[in-house]
DNA sequence: ATCATATGGTTGACACATCAATCAGGAGGC
DNA sequence: GCCTCCTGATTGATGTGTCAACCATATGAT
């Protein structure tokens, strides 16, 4: 752990810490792959409408300003809007106009979108724990949860800007 | 740590596990999206465009078969298929017929995909430096590889199939 | 009231990912 | 040789993400 086979420090990782990105990337890549397809294959949905599903189910009266659900789920409002077309051809929200700014849009939830976000959760849930939860020891999990909030304490740092995204479970 | 206010273990996790994975996987999410938009704009690359011109630039000649480059980089021949033709529309690589096997396609870095990767490569090993690596103390670095291998090999269980994917830096 | 500007949201263009279908060329059996 | 099956790779359709441009309404200054 001394040896520093690679770059005599110069700002780059050495050998061994890009052996543990790479490994750690790609992992959680794949596991977010592994989830979304698992998803879709159990619920027809992909991970933005159980994101967009859950935001909305969460929410008073089932409905949400666009760009509170757009905060709430950590989006662009552009990428919600094309999302929410999509949603709405297939019936899971509904789109209507705001009573007190007539610029806005309220999204609400359908019969059939609370439906199938209630089938799909516990399923998604009970993957969540197979793959992700029973896969670690406690310590390796509780360290991940440090592991995640120091990292986002970094992204926060100001220094470099061009953030946006984040998806939800 | 004991007290489990959610549910009463049905091979559901716990609203801290829940926790703890949306805190995860919304933050792994972001520093990848934080790189990728940081690569775009100092180099002109797309992430997948780095994973192949890296699998390139380390193979013999700087040439592949493209399943064989499929392979290194964990894509679906398919997406690599769509992903050539874009680069290959860009100039950074050259597809030419096999000699052993006429179906075949090699993958040939051009001279102006070595530059282009050559120009990325420093900064953005900078950056995975300093969003991932310096963002965490030693042990917590450690520990991210052990997590990194404990969910690849769930993920390597068999029980669910349908996995792909894999992005790298 | 009028005008400049900010805000909420949509749109279009394009890059990217996934799936199913396709197609050409190898490889083995006969 | 010839037929079947397998494999390497491409294609098209569709869903998804990002950016920049846009439009309409709100808001605040005057």
């Amino acid at each position: 752990m001394v040896e520093d086979t690679g770059q005599r420090r110069r700002g780059l990782p050495t050998i061994e810490e890009l052996r543990i990105w790479r490994d750690f990337i790609e992992t959680t890549e794949s596991l977010r792959a592994r989830l979304t397809s698992r998803l879709q294959r159990e619920s027809e949905l992909s991970a933005g409408d159980y994101a967009v599903l859950l935001a909305l189910n969460d929410a008073e009266k089932r409905r949400l300003r666009s760009s509170e659900l757009a905060a709430t789920i950590g989006w662009e409002r552009s990428r919600l809007s094309h999302h929410l077309g999509r949603m709405e051809r297939r019936g899971l929200v509904r789109r209507e106009e705001c009573a007190t700014d007539s610029r806005g849009a309220e999204v609400a939830l359908t019969a059939e979108g609370a439906e199938a976000f209630r089938r799909a959760s516990i399923p998604h849930l009970r993957a969540v724990r197979e793959l992700f939860v029973d896969a670690l020891t406690p310590d390796q999990l509780a360290v991940a949860g440090e592991i995640a909030a120091a990292l986002r304490t970094r992204l926060a740092a100001p220094h470099d800007e061009g953030s946006r995204n984040g998806t939800r479970a």
